[in-house]
DNA sequence: GTACGTGCAAAGGTTTTGCATTACA
DNA sequence: TGTAATGCAAAACCTTTGCACGTAC
């Protein structure tokens, strides 16, 4: 058992720690899919389902962010630091901005809302899509 | 046949003329279920495929944006000027903000990335989930 | 030993596609 | 009349769920 936070304790089953450890200063956000494929050559026996599990149990434990930028799947970030994203619009990669913008909303314009937090996607083509000229 | 931009033609069907008719200056971010919920009261037989269809002709036209801030569906906005979103955590709830935030990432910071947008999404509470207290 | 995790299969929800029919132009 | 749009059904895809079995503790 390994304590997260008071009260919250996981077990370490070799297929979570194999997760984890993936995912550990992961920069690529990958998507389940992609953590279903990296974990599966040290356990091929390993289900698409245990994955979605884990990563759902770590996002509840707020050790990973999940995030929607890409339309088609959900990826996933172990940096849980306020941070933004940059997304390349040919190739889809996502590379972390992490710069504090300090956005601020005149009080006139929050519709009543309280706001918790904020999250940048700047767009734009990424070096190696320029020079394939694909835009 | 209306002509939007040089060479692009549509043809005018009912259907499309009432999916168009229902998106225009509409703020509520619909869904492709909310189109079709719509547009099912006047045209009974309409089909999903049909509003799908349209909503993907209408994105590559530039007449309406696609945005992916809902983890779990797509959301469409007839709204094509640059602005931003206000999301209500609780009931999900998206709201425009219409600043220029003037964003700018130091060139160091853009790993060599062209940028050509940017999109924030601002996080929140909005007044009616603020009353029921579900914060 | 017990509760939790795993793995398989099936189901769920959204979105796309194939194809025959219909209708705009 | 010719081409594009519609509507239906089926498929594709990502994600979740139910359940029996296995395993960490």
């Amino acid at each position: 058992m390994k304590k997260y936070g008071k009260d919250i304790t996981l077990k370490q089953t070799p297929q979570r720690l194999a997760i984890i450890n993936f995912l550990d200063g992961n920069k690529n956000h990958p998507t389940a899919e992609d953590v279903y494929r990296a974990i599966s050559r040290q356990f091929p026996t390993i289900s698409l389902a245990t994955v979605y599990n884990n990563l759902e149990t770590l996002k509840q434990l707020g050790i990973l962010r999940e995030l929607t930028i890409d339309p088609d799947k959900k990826h996933f970030d172990t940096d849980i630091k306020p941070h933004h994203h940059l997304i390349c619009k040919v190739c889809r990669r996502i590379v972390d901005i992490d710069i504090d913008f300090n956005l601020n909303i005149p009080d006139g314009c929050k519709c009543g809302f309280e706001i918790t937090g904020s999250h940048i996607e700047f767009y734009g083509v990424c070096p190696a899509c320029r020079r394939k000229g694909i835009n």
